[in-house]
DNA sequence: GTTTCTAGAATTGTATACAGCGATTTGGAT
DNA sequence: ATCCAAATCGCTGTATACAATTCTAGAAAC
């Protein structure tokens, strides 16, 4: 099998499944882009019919993850330099407004949950691996998005996560050790104590515009190299 | 019938005009908050079959103008304070942005389709009609948004903009003569042409946030009048 | 060797079929 | 009348069927 899906045949609604098994294969890479989506082939792979599968497919049209081929049936985005400008451009907006209305709404033990990421973000930084930094970074993100109490900013930033996930693999054979990332961390965790969140969605848009432009580096010459 | 839905039998993708009819129906109002989507009922009222119904269905999930019921099925969203606080919330943030990245990008007859479509809306001030404001500040947001060059937050704005259709009973119902509006559309443009990107930001989203206290305020009146 | 044409295969878009779950009603028993 | 149980109905979720379109490949023509 070259699909990197899995049959996953467990009772609930099998479309949700599908929809989670087509989009994990796009974003981890096992789709290559471009590649079309034969729905009796995924049907066929994840044990089910093509009515899930085109349920599915609705929905990873409306995220953004696919698109419409002009003679039918979809095929996977590719990742442009365009794409990871816009995508971080709206996640640079809408985290610091998760993080400004974060700001107003959180709760004591919220607050702590986040010292508590930072704290361990700063221990691993001595014995550094890539992999537990995002896990924390991800964390971190989580628990701010959650705080900011608006369900469908919530919604809109995992959309976006997924296409973060896309990038991956670029951000990861390029880390260097993120002390950058974890002075920003403390800093706006030291904001959201003082309650001013102004600085904090300020500097959560400082944050994230940072990442924009090494990842778009790192995309331009890959795709230079691929020519 | 009460359905508000028409037959809708061009030759096209059958789903999407199915998608449009249903959101149609919903905005304006057509459907009640709440009316459970029979799916059978809805692909009879447009003559054709469930297929497309239900795979209208999951965008319209997916962009929250419907809600998955327990027992299956789905059903109309209800307007709620909180939805119109987090609509108008996120709005005023992207909108913000669009503007931001508008006046870093708009063109010069982008430019002057914005200085007339203000023009007109100061016509119009004397001989007031809301519909005819309405119409010219759809308009004017429209150019705006294209302006910013910005895919994705072009159809997330779009979105948003069915949510607000939903409010257009209420705001109709209460619009005084929009000075402040027609005002703050022409320091927008001025702005824009001194280049200054962060003032643009910042005078948009106190532009809709000024709208979003007046609505909520009407929405709460409605409510409480309802009980 | 190249081009054109055509038959067949592949794939989508739409319609229909069917099983199963919940809600609802009906028909006693008390 | 009231309550419980059984039967019924409605609707969803999934599978399958079919028609129309596009793509492929191989044969025929040049």
């Amino acid at each position: 099998m070259d699909t990197g899906i899995e049959e996953a045949k467990k009772k609930r609604l099998l479309r949700e499944q599908v929809y989670n098994n087509i989009k994990n294969a796009i974003i981890s890479g096992s789709f290559e882009s471009n590649r079309r989506l034969i729905e009796e082939r995924l049907a066929e792979d994840m044990a089910t019919s093509r009515t899930p599968v085109r349920e599915a497919i609705q929905k990873l049209e409306k995220e953004g993850l696919i698109y419409r081929l002009h003679r039918g049936g979809f095929a996977v985005k590719s990742v442009t330099e365009e794409e990871v400008d816009e995508i971080l451009g709206l996640r640079s907006v809408l985290e610091g407004y998760a993080g400004y209305l974060a700001t107003t709404r959180i709760g004591a033990q919220e607050l702590k949950a986040l010292e508590d990421i930072v704290r361990k973000e700063e221990g691993i930084l001595s014995d550094f691996k890539p992999e537990d930094f995002i896990q924390l970074d991800v964390e971190f993100h989580d628990v701010l998005y959650k705080a900011a109490k608006n369900n469908r900013l919530y919604g809109l930033l995992n959309d976006l996560r997924d296409f973060m996930y896309r990038y991956r693999v670029i951000i990861l054979r390029h880390m260097r050790k993120p002390h950058v990332a974890v002075r920003d961390h403390k800093e706006m965790v030291a904001w959201m104590k003082a309650k001013n969140a102004r600085q904090v969605e300020k500097l959560i848009r400082k944050h994230i515009l940072r990442g924009k432009e090494i990842i778009k580096k790192k995309i331009k010459q890959g795709i230079e190299a691929r020519i």
